[in-house]
RNA sequence: GGCCCGUUGGAGAAGAGGCUUAACUCAUAUCCCUUUCAAGGAUACAUUCAUGGGUUCGAAUCCCGUACGGGUCACCA
């Protein structure tokens, strides 16, 4: 007659260390704030919402003086892709939500490690052989097939479907026949034996939602998979009980795992963390709220803001208006770059998932731009384009000085433009300042003046602008322009136009019109003046030059 | 379907029994400013807090039911 021991001595005959001696490698940390992580697996990219989660992790950490590490969840071989660990430990850095432990490339830091959970097998087999001595975990034979013929048959008669009770066949196995079947070379997984009963309810503690009841967990869950891994449940207990974390923050999803969590912190005698469970980021799809998808979704990657050239501080300061409903009242009459001076707060996180809203975040992305200074936003819309945007790229390259000049315009003074809400927008806007793009832009959509006034008045008044360049100031330029304006029987200013609209064959803004159309192409542009003397003398002669030809053909 | 969580304007939300004529931010609309645009300024936008009932002198706030939305039921996390 075998015992329990000799059951785990043939599964685990290698280990030789008990969960006492992981206590002692492992000892509580010195550290009065809280331990929080953030434990996302490398199945991909970094989702948006796993980025919204570190960012709590992160600001719980930081206010309260204590640690935020990073730990991957590597225990699905199958769904690893390949160089997702880099993918999210950069995605990470670059949105500033830096850990300050854990692991990292090329090297992990930190005393609690290793933080790769596919290094920690030896700590889940030391607790595991543990287990099995106990009698709490279990061999089980049963093949995926048995399992799905138990589900359908449970289905088939309405009964709730798991592995459990009556169910689960292995648990009443002896040890006897569970050695058998192993030294046989059967497969198994290891099952955790649950002693619960799903009629009892128990209340868990949730930092954002309160006391939440829910019934007993009595499924008999897979603890180490055939593979010899451990389930996500199994290593979120054992590590973040060794990694000392002191609140586990996580999304809503995984508050109906929570009894089963509870119950096995519980037969391990480890004290229970604290639980936050975070609101999903939700998208409307056709009327209907659902959450984030990877596949439908293209701004659930967090890639698609850097692509787009959002500057990564603008996402996290919208994702901080769905972290804290006081931050943007907090934020009025501040500068948007400060955000990181707010504290977060676990009441004032609100219970259900927000809508993503990118015109709230195009909003701040204008005020995070043009906060920047001139020497930050000219590098960082260098690195966007070598890497995002080839024609941007090449006209920066092309002198960076002049590039420079463009991108300042009017962004002194209390009111600096706030045109874009990313760099992706930027390239559009100004190619008009370079001759080649310029060409082109007439070439592809032609001069469209105003039909209202003789291409000979046209022709007149572009040449006369001319000798303005050489006013000293925005002030005397813009007179001169009235000067002209008047001369042509045009008003001096709307208000006076309005007033008497058949005096006059139009206002100054008719006359500014001609100009900016012939500098630009466009009707619309940044600052006629700035832009001018960005052009240079020579460049606006040449285009006044080339625009009047047309006009007198 | 079982269980869990949630429900205040188009969106994020404040609100903890009387101070709410429901804050603040985005969006939208109109107006002002203005040589265009981007801004900036002003105003408007929930007679009502999913719904039905109850408790109370008094409810968005407390209780119960219903509806709706979301999550979860793997050898995935």
């Amino acid at each position: 007659m075998k015992t329990y021991e000799d059951l785990a001595n043939i599964i685990f005959p290698d280990i030789d260390e008990t969960i006492e001696d992981l206590e002692k490698k492992y000892p509580p940390r010195n550290c009065k704030g809280e331990v929080t992580r953030f434990a996302p697996s490398p199945t991909g990219f970094l989702h948006t919402g796993s980025l919204f989660t570190s960012l709590v992790s992160k600001k719980v950490a930081e206010s309260s003086d204590g640690v935020f590490y990073l730990r991957l969840e590597d225990t699905d071989q199958k769904r690893e892709v390949v160089g997702a660990k880099e993918t999210l430990v950069s995605g990470l850095k670059t949105f500033g939500v830096t850990p300050d432990e854990g692991f990292d490339i090329p090297h992990e830091h930190g005393e609690y490690g290793p933080y790769l959970q596919s290094n920690r097998r030896n700590i889940y087999r030391i607790v595991l052989k543990e287990l099995v001595k106990r009698g709490d975990v279990y061999p089980c034979f049963c093949s995926s097939d048995d399992l799905n013929k138990l589900r359908e048959f449970q289905e088939r008669n309405k009964m709730v479907p798991g592995y459990y009770g009556e169910f689960a066949k292995c648990r009443n196995l002896t040890v006897d026949e569970a050695i058998s079947r192993i030294e046989n070379g059967e497969p198994y997984v290891l099952r955790f034996k649950s002693h619960g009963d799903h009629e009892n309810k128990i209340e868990c503690e949730d930092l954002i939602r309160g006391r939440i009841s829910i019934s007993e967990n009595d499924l008999d869950v897979v603890v180490l998979k055939s593979d010899g891994l451990p389930t996500y449940h199994f290593a979120h207990v054992v590590d973040d009980h060794f990694m000392r974390t002191t609140i586990v923050i996580r999304g809503e999803e995984w508050i109906s795992s929570l009894p089963l969590h509870v119950e096995m912190f519980k037969r391990l005698n480890f004290p229970l963390v604290k639980y936050a469970h975070l609101p999903l980021i939700m998208k409307m799809d056709n009327g209907k709220k659902r959450k984030f998808s990877k596949r439908k979704d293209p701004e659930a990657n967090v890639s698609y803001f850097l692509e787009n050239g959002y500057p990564p501080v603008s996402l996290i300061v919208y994702l901080m208006t769905i972290v804290n409903s006081n931050f943007e009242e907090w934020l009025v009459g501040r500068n948007v770059l400060d955000f990181n001076e707010f504290k977060f707060s676990f009441s004032k996180m609100s219970l259900d998932g927000a809508l993503f809203d990118l015109k709230k975040l195009d909003y701040y992305s204008k005020e995070v731009i043009a906060s920047f200074d001139i020497d930050t936003l000219f590098n960082n819309v260098k690195k966007y384009a070598e890497q995002y945007d080839t024609d941007l790229n090449e006209l920066i390259n092309r002198d960076e000085t002049y590039f420079k000049s463009i991108l300042n315009i009017e962004r002194d003074g209390p009111h600096p433009r706030k045109d874009y809400a990313k760099y992706k927008d930027i390239y559009p806007s100004i190619r008009f300042f370079y001759r080649d793009q310029y060409e082109e832009i007439v070439r592809d959509s032609g001069i469209a003046f105003n039909p209202k006034f003789e291409k000979t008045l046209i022709h007149e008044i572009l040449l006369e602008s001319t000798s303005l360049y050489s006013c000293l100031d925005e002030t005397s330029w813009f007179e001169g322009l009235k000067e002209i304006a008047s001369k042509h029987s045009f008003a001096k200013d709307t208000k006076t136009f309005k007033a008497n609209p058949s005096d006059y064959l139009g206002h100054v803004g008719d006359v500014a019109e001609m100009l900016r159309i012939t500098f630009t192409g466009s009707r619309r542009s940044p600052n006629l003046y700035q832009t001018l003397h960005i052009l240079g003398e020579d460049e606006m002669n040449s285009r006044i030059a080339f625009i009047a030809s047309t006009l007198l053909k």
